[in-house]
DNA sequence: AAATAAAATGAGAATAATTCTCATTTACCT
DNA sequence: AGGTAAATGAGAATTATTCTCATTTTATTT
């Protein structure tokens, strides 16, 4: 069963396959997962894209990890784990984004605030026990 | 009055000037600063004693801002806010981190939490007042 | 459906922040 | 002072990201 049109492949290839890891990549590891149903494409288009989402608000950008930039294809506020060890990023669910501070960061700082980011790093359980046993 | 020593002037000057500061700059920006009073300062040398400056645990680094690292002689944990027009980062004394969660973090993904940062972005009372005049 | 205009893409060049190399200078120790 | 180790300057190297432009794909008009 074959689809008949294949409008924006490449595109859409992208959001979904952002949308289905949990694991908030990079552009050039987005890129290495794509190559097995898009052989073609090209990384360029992957940063390209990325940008147009993140500029429309469909994705968010969680800032750079050990210098590469990490995606989140959930805009939701929560809260990161981030690993320094491994540079993964982890999210935690359960813990509340303190947005209701934002109104208080206003009056402190005069601004319009628009987003809070909350984010915790250390060493991550499996990089804890790989160290145990080096 | 002049000082009989100048022992790792430069180093020293890096990290006075870094202290002297509210404003979190980049390395960049250091660099300029410093080129009054050591005018053959190299930007390597800056680039690496806030290298080892970090690993000592010093001062510390906010990550990234419009792709440039920031650095902050501040460790003691704060919140910031971040301008995501003029990329200026501003300290917001008087707001708390939520430090007493680490434990929770721990007991959720089963690692070692040694940070937590807490950060809001949007648009600072400068530009603010800009976008309405401009 | 053909023709035309607009948007998307691939490949590789260009950019820019950061790191590295290595020759030279500076500080430390006896 | 002499010898060793650390720090520095200058510029090359690295690398994530952006840009350019020719080509392909999609949208629009007739």
């Amino acid at each position: 069963m074959e689809q008949k049109t294949k409008q924006y492949a490449k595109r859409s290839a992208i959001l979904t396959c952002l949308r289905n890891t949990d694991t908030h990549p990079s552009a050039e590891t987005l890129h290495q997962i794509l190559q097995t149903e898009h052989p073609d494409i090209s990384l360029a288009t992957v940063y390209r894209n990325l940008a147009m989402f993140k500029n429309q608000g469909i994705i968010q950008s969680l800032g750079t990890v050990g210098g590469i930039e990490r995606f989140d294809a959930n805009t939701a506020p929560h809260v990161h784990f981030i690993c320094t060890s491994c540079d993964a990023v982890i999210d935690l669910p359960q813990m509340e984004v303190p947005q209701q501070l934002k109104g208080m960061v206003e009056q402190q700082c005069g601004g319009v605030v628009s987003e809070c980011q909350l984010s915790f790093s250390g060493v991550c359980q499996e990089c804890c026990q790989n160290e145990k046993t080096a």
